[in-house]
DNA sequence: ATTGAATAATCCGAACTTCGTCATATCTGC
DNA sequence: GCAGATATGACGAAGTTCGGATTATTCAAT
């Protein structure tokens, strides 16, 4: 069921046609240059959900994989997989904790840790590319309104 | 290598630390709040390569696998996998062509038309989303930053 | 015409990922 | 203690990407 077309004549809250595709062309623009300049990045060019995972035990340390589960809306399961490999390459220690010895609490290695950083540094870059290409009066305009966005109740 | 801290004092044409880490943190909050609203869309759920293949092919229409697989830089096989999938889904038929009898003609079912055009109503749907939350008076702003920074030479 | 190289698409197998099921160890409440 | 819940890991099934080989066809040069 398609949406009704935007109304053009009545010049209300609604966006117009033409902004929406507008927008939508930017975006699609924007992504493919992105994903284009992302290839070459690292050794070996690490799983996406490794990544959440590494990213989530960065800002949690000494968590289970239980708590990254319900997280990340994945089966536990998964997650065993993904530490095991995050394991092996040795970026996280396993270690078992006193109160409860059915858990381990995941921590990052030296190494997990500075490819954690490492890789929020590369989404910094990212907001910083963006950021840079406006003018610097433009910029908090531009923030002020991707946090409305973002942040807005309803 | 970690990037230089930026340098708060200098206010140059540097985006500040602050406005780094707010923007990362919007686009954090949007991207999680959209992956959560996205869930339970369709029928089956559709691989992203898939979906990517077919709205290609609606753009593109008999066209063949090695033009999408030029366009999203992966190899051949895996354009001939996708493209199974999808004909094997009645989204997509493969013709012979006239010119060239090596060569497959890939064209969108009346189905998989249909699923392509829900696609972009979906994408479309979520720029509306984005807009609406913007004042009338905003959204011109906003795309007009989101076209420059897309579009940037650089 | 014929041969040989290049090209389009597909088939097959290897490696990897996600996840369901089962097994094991441990905790908690009675 | 004991029954049941909980945390984790082992194993296997299903699905995905991709490199290498294969088939069919076109093109170029003799």
């Amino acid at each position: 069921m398609p949406l009704p077309a935007a109304r053009y004549a009545t010049g209300m809250t609604k966006p117009t046609a033409d902004q929406i595709a507008t927008l939508g062309a930017a975006f699609q623009a924007f992504v493919r240059r992105f994903k284009l300049a992302d290839a070459g990045n690292f050794d070996k060019p690490l799983n996406e959900l490794d990544v959440q995972t590494l990213l989530y035990i960065a800002r949690h340390s000494d968590c289970g994989p239980t708590d990254i589960a319900r997280y990340l809306g994945l089966a536990a399961t998964t997650i065993s997989s993904a530490t095991d490999r995050l394991a092996k390459r040795g970026l996280l220690e396993r270690h078992r904790i006193e109160g409860d010895r059915r858990a381990v609490a995941l921590r990052l290695s030296e190494e997990g840790s500075a490819r954690a950083t490492a890789q929020l540094e590369a989404y910094n870059a990212l907001n910083v590319t963006m950021l840079e290409r406006l003018e610097p009066a433009e910029r908090e305009t531009f923030i002020r309104m991707v946090t409305k966005i973002a942040y807005h109740e309803d």
